[in-house]
Formats: C-alpha cells, sequence, structure tokens
DNA sequence: TAAGGGATTGGCT
DNA sequence: GCCAATCCCTTAA
C-alpha cells in the first residue's frame, strides 16, 4: 500500500529515514513505471543541523519547500549537474528531510536502461543519489511534488527489515558541517550490491 | 584496484 | 565569484 501523508509528517526523521528501508519508490511519467526497493537513506534534521541547507533556519526559494508539512519532494540541483531526491518530513516549520541516496531496481529495468545510457544491468544503474535521479526521471520540476499523488509515490510492500540488518554511517559529501558531518545518520541494507558505499 | 580530476550551474556571500 | 548532500573516466601500480 502506497504510504500516507501521517508516514511523513511525523518528528523523527533519523527513524523515518530507517524505516524507509524495504519501502518501495515509483516514479510514474507518461505511463512508464520505473521503480524498486530503498536500501540506503540519509536523514537532514532541520535547524540543528549543519550539513542541512535549512540549518539555522535559513530560508530560500531553494530551502523553501523543507518547511513545508511532510510528504512533499525536495529536488535540487548539486555540483550544477546532478538532480538530488528528498522526501521532506515532520510538520509544517521544521525542515527535515531524507535524501534517497540508492534503491533496488524492480520495475522498469529498460528505460531506466535507456535513460542512464546503459547497455546492461549493473550495480551502479542506481546506486547513487545522482544516478537515481536520472533513472527515475526526477527533475527539478518535481521540487515540491505530493508523494501522495500519480507521479512519485513510496510503497509499503511488507518487506520486514530486522534492525540488525541495517547498518549505520556518517553521511556523504558533508565534511564542511564540522562535528555534525559525524553523526551517523545514513542507514543501508547490510550487504545488500545495491547500496552506493559500503563503509 | 585505487586515486585523482573534470564536468557544469544555481544559490549564496 | 565561489562553492556544492556527485559521477565517471583516466591514469598508474
Amino acid at each position: 500500500m502506497k504510504l500516507p501523508q501521517s508516514f511523513y509528517t511525523r518528528p523523527n526523521v533519523v527513524q523515518i529515514a530507517q524505516e524507509l528501508l524495504g519501502k518501495y519508490l515509483y516514479t510514474n511519467h507518461d505511463g512508464i513505471l520505473t521503480g524498486g526497493m530503498i536500501v540506503e537513506t540519509e536523514a537532514y534534521s532541520g535547524v540543528n543541523d549543519k550539513a542541512c541547507h535549512a540549518h539555522m533556519n535559513r530560508r530560500t526559494q531553494r530551502t523553501e519547500i523543507m518547511y513545508h508539512e511532510g510528504g512533499v519532494a525536495y529536488v535540487y540541483l548539486v555540483y550544477g549537474i546532478y538532480n538530488l531526491f528528498n522526501i521532506i518530513t515532520n510538520v509544517e516549520g521544521q525542515a527535515d528531510a531524507v535524501l534517497v541516496r540508492a534503491i533496488e531496481p524492480e520495475v522498469g529495468v529498460e528505460e531506466m536502461l535507456l535513460r542512464r545510457n546503459m547497455a546492461s544491468i549493473k550495480p551502479n544503474l542506481t546506486a547513487g543519489p545522482g544516478v537515481l535521479s536520472i533513472a527515475l526521471g526526477i527533475n527539478r520540476k518535481h521540487y515540491g511534488t505530493p508523494l501522495t499523488g500519480e507521479t512519485i509515490w513510496i510503497e509499503d510492500k511488507g518487506v520486514e527489515v530486522p534492525a540488525e540488518s541495517i547498518a549505520v554511517g556518517p553521511r556523504i559529501g558533508v565534511d564542511y558541517a564540522g562535528d555534525d558531518a559525524l553523526l551517523p545518520w545514513r542507514f543501508w541494507l547490510k550487504g545488500n550490491k545495491w547500496v552506493s558505499r559500503k563503509g
């Protein structure tokens, strides 16, 4: 079943990031369905997290959506090239988000290969937030898209992820955030080959 | 196999 | 102007 908005509006973004492992992320563009199981996430926690774009209550045109009530997409450009897909969580005014870093492909593999310009399926088809967005056809047009709609959504297919199969570590690429760069807020499925980094 | 550097653009200072 | 929540190709061992 599709996750209801109440899943996203809860206050503990770190817990939500963990719970998203084993859930299924889908996109539907012009009737073309692509998606798969989420195997890697990172939590970004609003004002108290120096790695978060909205820390210190910074509010710009780009970060505005982070203050929205949970359950919408935050898509933004990094390094001038890649669109990163984030899930906004918590209630209105609390700028929390979960970055989806990798999925295990399930449906629309042919289409994802086309979008990635790849000949055959390899782990790096969807391993990494930049390539994941390419494979799923996510771009900045999806900024603010509700995850309860028919374009981008997440489903619970009853996959149980036991706590001992979840690995935890510091987030990627946030060294500039000082102490907060060390927070163990990256979660991935132990031993899953679709994860972008196993360290 | 591991490490290094280029690509490329929007947002902030 | 500078820097960024990345990826991929090239190079060397």
